[in-house]
DNA sequence: GTAATACTGTACTTTTTAGTACAGTAAATA
DNA sequence: TATTTACTGTACTAAAAAGTACAGTATTAC
């Protein structure tokens, strides 16, 4: 049954395909999404009203319902939105040459100020407290943000055994462990909104103690067997 | 202005009186307050209706105003009921004199047992989408819950320290490695309903890669200076 | 120019829920 | 027994928010 959906034509290409009639203004959606956005981001899915989105963007809450079947397709949308904008570039393999230490201390950097930053922190809390209620959007969320991210990482990793600099068994579970260790509970403070944003220096720290634990466990050392 | 608060004697300490009429009834609360907790962890504090507490604890919702003022004290009171039965038992200190390996594997299949339970699950989720609406119930909670569970580790640690066995220059920051690596990200996963409950095999394969390369990182080996 | 569609503002329906009013009954103290 | 308080059930108020109806205006394709 399942397999047919694949030989199923796709109903009717109406693409751009010019209607009759005055057409949508593409810059009213842009200013929905952008309202939406920002206001979902802070007051999450229920305690955000359609009326102050119409409001915040500057339009009829009628065209919010032209562009948007309800609130939770425009809830979606904005969440697709912002896990396209949260990708990191994916130029991980261009540190396959660097020292591994310098390299790993230098994504650390990287990660930590993707995840600390107020959207990311934002979009976290709004996932997380939408869990129960919206898992299909989770499970998109984590596909298009961390996992790409741990794929990456991964693949790294396995460059570098390959150049003999690491010594890895069970590369996912490294994987997993770097950025437990990168994330550390710092994070998990800053989502409950139970520590400041944390300063350079200890960030500085925080990523050195990590990265040297990852070594010891899994740096070549000179005289192995 | 502040000050004067401490210097204010508590208006009429009518403690049990016993003050005239009937009593209230303590299983009358003590219903109230086991429904409510169910409720409040299954859907979370606006979800949850007080109609739906006094059906479930076949109640008045008046009963329920007459104990607690409103809503809000309700939920503060089943999260500080919640996080009292969270607290472990303090006796890491047994484990000073198990070889540390194995006392570090046992800890975390404690420790995961714990915070992989339906209840741990539940109670984290709430509180973090309650986060940003609740910032004085979530310090609470921290530190009733996670915060005493480190202090102690960090105890078992340095006693370890004195006994020769590890090498830790910065007991804080190896504490939050140790609770990092232990929850990994799986319990990420968990608490976003990502991923089913971790089968005891996995468990245990990830309870043993964290505590290696914590040891491989702080065990102290002969032959150092 | 005409028909079709987009957009606006206002007002409305419906639903949900926190919290209250009231009238009555039950259980304790004095 | 009289009084005071606890509890119940029903019905209510008030507020908030999703979604709709409608009447009118604006903008486009044909």
């Amino acid at each position: 049954m399942y397999r047919m959906v694949q030989f199923i034509i796709p109903p009717a290409p109406k693409t751009a395909k010019a209607r009759a009639g005055r057409p949508k203004d593409a810059s009213k959606k842009a200013g929905i999404i952008r309202a939406a956005s920002s206001l979902f981001m802070k007051d999450g899915f229920e305690l955000t009203s359609m009326e102050a989105v119409a409001k915040k963007a500057d339009v009829s809450k009628l065209t919010i319902y032209s562009h948007f079947a309800n609130k939770e397709e425009l809830f979606k949308a904005i969440i697709h939105q912002r896990c396209d904008q949260q990708a990191m570039p994916e130029c991980f393999m261009a540190l396959a040459h660097l020292p591994v230490e310098k390299a790993l201390i230098d994504l650390g950097h990287r990660l930590t100020s993707l995840i600390f930053s107020p959207d990311s922190l934002r979009l976290q809390r709004v996932m997380q407290a939408e869990a129960t209620r919206h898992p299909q959007i989770i499970k998109i969320f984590f596909e298009a943000g961390p996992k790409r991210v741990r794929v990456a990482f991964g693949e790294l990793l396995a460059e570098w055994v390959r150049q003999g600099k690491l010594r890895v068994d069970d590369i996912p579970v490294a994987t997993e462990q770097y950025f437990s260790l990168i994330k550390g509970e710092m994070h998990q403070k800053a989502l409950m909104l139970l520590a400041p944003k944390p300063t350079a220096r200890e960030l500085n720290k925080h990523i050195r103690a990590a990265v040297t634990l990852f070594l010891s466990g899994y740096q070549v050392k000179a005289g192995r067997s």
